[in-house]
DNA sequence: ACCTGAACACCGTTCAAGT
DNA sequence: ACCTGAACACCGTTCAAGT
């Protein structure tokens, strides 16, 4: 029965000094604003500034960038995860985990810069993002497995791969600034992901019927 | 039939003063050696440093890091390209392309931290950097145009969507340190590519036999 | 024509001093 | 128990002064 002051900014739930917490607050809403506004590798000073807080207040909550980052996606995580949740009774497996897939990289592109800290971290030394990616690790077998099961994806995909290969299409889309390149690209990742493949052509030689084209 | 004093190291051949053509050559060796041991993101003063030259002269011969980058990265510039033009006249269109991708995968990850600087001015605004990927894209736009050709590959399949794909991989191969995965992941990829799709399997109820496994 | 390095701006991180 | 901000280390970039 301990209070619980702010159960939605405070992810690892433990009682703080009023002040304490106060701070803890703006710091998550200035690094919120100027992730949006500059992208995950904003200066960490700006975002004390902003914050109205020393420096060293920003260190003692956060002690990496990361522990910012994932404090501040906390919520989103939480809804990726439920989403995950969700998909997982939908009637098509394949497309359930192609869905999810494609709000995975919603979340990772949610701010500019914010996937190469995720891809560096997610194998990284364990900081609190990876908490989080642990949870989305976790949603993502689930889905991947319920895809396989069904035959539809292939059995020797590892999740950490496929969440990795959506992840770098995110990065791609990132550096593109190019919206429907991302479809495209997820759009073949998920049919290398199929389970059927072309029958095995061993060294035909290349026939040059000036292919029809389809379409 | 002007002098060119060192046509392997001065890519855009003009005559350069005696000590300037040093300092430049110095500072390519030194960039190179640091980009070994320390990635693509070494500092440059430490560069300067260890080519025995002022920072000034660094920035007088390369304007931005990447102008030193492509510098550096020159004669492998020309030796991918030439690979491609090879594997052009091979047998096997498809297999050429995939074969060509994989040494592309080598190239963006010849050091640390090279895949993000190349990734980001492919897109970006034109430096030095991008003459070599324009080379780099000619290469893959013949090897892919010959494998669709062939009735290989899918005929939406965009170059420049292709290469990111392979550029993406070697990202995460970077990020993971497992060299197993990046041929994991270009086999995905490269199945994705392929003309021949499964039959689509419209709202087919997930069925649940228990998927023998195989292996 | 080219080189040099001091100077400036900026960022990350720590820690002694304060309440 | 927590906050503050000066201090330190480091990097990128420019430019006046030199040869």
């Amino acid at each position: 029965m301990s209070t619980i002051a702010n159960p939605d900014s405070r992810h690892n739930a433990r009682t703080l000094r009023a002040d304490a917490q106060r701070n803890y607050d703006r710091l998550i809403r200035a690094a919120e604003a100027l992730f949006t506004e500059r992208g995950a590798d904003t200066s960490l000073e700006d975002i004390a500034r902003r914050a109205a807080v020393g420096i060293g207040t920003l260190y003692r909550h956060f002690p990496t960038r990361d522990d910012l980052i994932a404090q501040v996606m906390c919520q989103s995580t939480a809804a990726i995860v439920a989403r995950g949740d969700t998909l997982l009774r939908s009637a098509t497996p394949a497309a359930a985990l192609a869905g999810w897939l494609r709000e995975l990289v919603g979340y990772v592109t949610t701010y500019r810069g914010l996937t190469a800290a995720l891809a560096t971290s997610y194998i990284g030394s364990g900081t609190q993002l990876c908490s989080g990616c642990g949870q989305i690790e976790k949603a993502g077998r689930a889905l991947l497995a319920r895809a396989q099961a069904a035959g539809e994806i292939r059995r020797d995909a590892d999740v950490r791969e496929v969440i990795l290969t959506a992840h770098s299409a995110a990065w791609i889309s990132e550096q593109t600034k190019d919206p429907a390149a991302i479809d495209r690209l997820l759009g073949i990742l998920f049919d290398g992901l199929r389970t059927i493949r072309p029958t095995q052509r061993k060294r035909s030689s290349p026939r040059r019927r000036s292919g029809r084209r389809r379409r």
